[in-house]
DNA sequence: ATTTTTGGTTGCGAAAAGCAACTTAATAGT
DNA sequence: ACTATTAAGTTGCTTTTCGCAACCAAAAAT
């Protein structure tokens, strides 16, 4: 299939689809927050198809989520490692498994818990807060044109909000007459 | 393209791919999100092939992420909205956003703000907590099998937590030797 | 009543994903 | 030291899905 690349359009999400929405990606990424680091493990845990395997670990290189190392130094041979950057995917990463909980496979049949290590206790539920730490629910969450937005963008963004919390925009030709 | 399907494979994360890991559809559920309804807009706002757009909502829709909703009773034109298994996506979508505006974007280029509507102010990086609202890094979470796990799962967690802060499995071929 | 818009469907070509066999370099065994 | 095995990909082929553009029917507007 012909398949578009996001790369160049004006926004965060398309962009990080781009690097990560691929068949495979975020497995990947699990598997390595796991600590997956060989090629054949990857493999064979996932069921993957090698030659895809190999593709989607280059790409995830060339985007520093994944970092290549030489298993002895001058080998060929190479583990994958989690970068920075893909340290900080985790939180997608958990949030994804905490709605497949919740929705999909039903709490109690969640295959695997995750605790704080500290007290032994689940994990809380991943969710968007305020600064000061309020959970916010949709209703709660305003959206305004950052300091990056393009027309396109100012365009679509009014302060009237709709019932399910999000943006509704100015219906121009209506206006003009 | 030949698509594996993980709508069997016990692991949360799967799960999820399987309903919203294809292309667009998270700029999809994103869209709808920001108040769009109508299949024209859907098309226009992401410009995504009309079949693979009427390919998907029928998908999101068969998962009960989008709801259908005759534009006038009996009518054959319809509406697209969120459900509550779909509200409660956005957490995903916001996590995945501002991923991007911190790694790809760079913050200062962020096309659009999330507000806290009762102060104005920016929302909180989303972010894995403890029950108490303690920030977890990777190190601080640990792995189990959860109630659901299977033998294949259960074999791969043991309490050995590598220095990524992921599970380490036992080697069991050379424990038997 | 006729035109326009909306919400799709159909058909085609291209590219990606799956499968399996092959290759080459590193490790292990004797 | 020599051979066997494993690890890490690569190659070639097939199947499936995506992108594009044209088409179609029902609803709305004029």
């Amino acid at each position: 299939m012909k398949r578009i690349s996001f790369a160049d359009t004006r926004c965060s999400l398309a962009q990080s689809l781009d690097m990560i929405g691929e068949w495979w990606t975020l497995l990947i990424i699990r598997e390595a927050y796991f600590g997956t680091r060989r090629f054949s493990d990857f493999q064979s845990h996932l069921g993957i198809a090698r030659n895809v395997l190999a593709e989607r670990l280059e790409r995830l290189v060339a985007n520093d989520i994944l970092q290549r190392v030489p298993v002895s130094p001058g080998s060929k041979r190479a583990h994958y490692r989690l970068t920075e950057k893909g340290r900080d995917l985790v939180t997608v990463v958990i949030a994804l498994v905490q709605w497949g909980d919740r929705w999909v496979m039903g709490p109690e049949n969640a295959p695997v818990r995750m605790v704080d290590r500290a007290t032994g206790e689940d994990i809380d539920t991943v969710q968007v807060r305020a600064k000061d730490g309020r959970p916010l629910g949709l209703h709660d969450i305003g959206l305004e044109p950052g300091p990056g937005a393009d027309d396109a963008i100012r365009d679509r963004f009014s302060e009237a909000i709709t019932d399910t919390g999000a943006v509704r925009w100015r219906i121009r030709r209506h206006m003009a007459a």
